[in-house]
DNA sequence: TATGGTTATGTTATAACATAACATTTGGGT
DNA sequence: ACCCAAATGTTATGTTATAACATAACCATA
């Protein structure tokens, strides 16, 4: 049987969990399901108030943060630093890894595309850090701006 | 006479700000001379406490906003989003013009690493943003990692 | 199936970053 | 001296995040 893309992403994050001996609780699994059925990046308040309102559970934010870092841990979401917001990762059911992926982050509608990318632009923007011996931990690289809807909207 | 370059900085950010017809205030002359003198970045709380601690003078928070504000439309200041923490720019003196700065930001000690970029830069990175219509509005390119000087620290 | 360690979650408090809204003061032109 | 605009003060509050400690759930194994 063929399953709904958000189905086989669920069943994806219970596998990667499983196979790293982790536990996906029901807890951390409403908080996924929440972040997967929006589309766009959460505060984990906003996800707080989403799961009343949809799933009709009640989970203290303290735990949403926790379940974010251990969500973030398994490469399943992206802590999207520019707008302290959470958003699913797009590519967990690629099987390829990715360097470094771009993430083109909407700062009025909160949306966030990604933009997987190859190795070199990792290699272009290492430029420069060698020389100054800098130890690159950035995971991801956020670029900042209107997604196409919004640009449209504000040119009203 | 031959100025130390701090003094020159703040030489030119009164000459940008005249340029402009925008007052460089005493109090805001302030707030730059302490991020001049700390070579890291700082939280506008932690500027409020310094100008306190080195200069006896007390600015309420929300006017060290406003000035933060007023300095990084003028380019003197950067705003740096993945540590919540704002830096002087390191090339208020240079003459050219330059296109998306990498910033190399160290999350232990919390400097600031300018590496100026070439335009093939933002042109990598504009590949893919194109495709859908994305409108770019950083203007600067922030990697977070950890200085040589904290390496070095952390490696013990 | 009792026990004990590990992991997960609850709870409370507070830190840290940021802005809204409105009042007052200051600076400079006429 | 007067007025307008810009700057700053003031108070309150919103928003994001973590600390610290308590309790509960899970599960291996004795």
């Amino acid at each position: 049987m063929i399953l709904a893309k958000a189905e086989r992403i669920l069943q994806s994050a219970e596998d990667i969990c499983s196979k790293e001996g982790v536990r996906f609780t029901p807890k951390r699994k409403e908080i996924f399901k929440v972040m997967l059925h929006e589309k766009k990046a959460l505060s984990a308040y906003e996800i707080a108030d989403k799961l009343e309102e949809i799933a009709d559970v009640s989970i203290p934010v303290m735990s949403i943060y926790r379940t974010l870092d251990f969500l973030e841990q398994r490469g399943l979401v992206h802590k999207i630093i520019s707008i302290n917001r959470y958003s699913v990762c797009a590519h967990i059911l690629c099987e390829h890894k990715h360097e470094m992926p771009r993430l083109a982050v909407c700062t009025k509608c909160r949306s966030v595309d990604e933009i997987a990318s190859n190795n070199s632009i990792k290699k272009t923007l290492q430029k420069g850090l060698n020389d100054i011996d800098f130890q690159l931990e950035s995971r991801q690289i956020e670029l900042v701006g209107l997604c196409s809807k919004c640009t449209s909207q504000s040119d009203q």
